[in-house]
DNA sequence: ATTAAACCCTAGTAACATGGTAGGATTACC
DNA sequence: GGTAATCCTACCATGTTACTAGGGTTTAAT
């Protein structure tokens, strides 16, 4: 169970856009180099950030991608939700869906997972994109 | 990124032997049938168990498998550690070994991944199978 | 000694996910 | 019109998942 590159280079990528976004939109070119990604695995990476709503693409020359909302309005949650889909649910605990396997009335196993995933989504949900740029190194 | 059914399924089984041990080792025909997995498969996920030492087997007719230690013993870190290995871990933040991606000095992302990690290991560690036992349906 | 119940081990397999690459189409600044 | 960028789709190699199948080994009961 690992985060995969796509969650992993989301954020990273992310932060990036954050810290180097004073001077207009950020162009995939730099951060591939900046961050040593494959551009073009990048554009698939920002396939999921735009749909999600957290990047917003200006298109054409001098473009690039943009936050749609300051950093400190974007949880790491949304990011990692965005590109992984939901952390550590098993099926079961799954938000809102009821997928409701049948043994349900006699699993003991059932509130262990859903204690983990709510721990996980602590995390997930208090930690903003500005607590990862403003971080002392 | 969500639990794969060796993790469910090795779960659900150790809960199953530690509450129906009672009158000797329990065999992997009638967890299948109280569970509803298939028999073969379970083999597989037990191979694991018992390479971690959580679980002990009795060859031969009136055998089965028996935990090595009282439920209030092991904690479902170690069953989902043996099952799924590491969870959500991120390379870098990996336990003990040191992979040391060359961009350490200049990541902002790091310490979310050690915080997230260290939650999930929290939980893990600190919830045993009595606990899952024990608890009311 | 035979039988049967159980663990043990390996191989195979269909489906899916991962981590990319390649190539072209579109948009917009100059 | 040229160029820099996003966009989109298809492809691919590799690995993992979730099994099934089939045989071998151990041991208790008869």
């Amino acid at each position: 169970m690992l985060v995969s590159t796509r969650g992993r280079y989301g954020l990273r990528s992310m932060v990036d856009i954050a810290i180097n976004a004073t001077t207009g939109p950020v162009p995939l070119r730099a951060i591939a180099e900046r961050q040593g990604i494959s551009e073009s695995y990048l554009e698939q990476v920002f396939a999921l950030l735009r749909k999600a709503g957290l990047v917003k693409a200006v298109r054409g020359s001098y473009g690039g991608y943009v936050l749609t909302r300051p950093p400190d309005n974007i949880t790491v949650g949304e990011i990692i939700h965005a590109l992984e889909g939901p952390l550590v649910s098993v099926n079961c605990v799954t938000e809102g869906k009821e997928v409701s396997c049948d043994k349900k009335d006699t699993c003991h196993t059932q509130f262990f997972w859903k204690k983990l995933t709510d721990q996980i989504n602590e995390v997930l949900s208090s930690t903003t994109l500005q607590d990862l740029v403003g971080q002392d190194l």
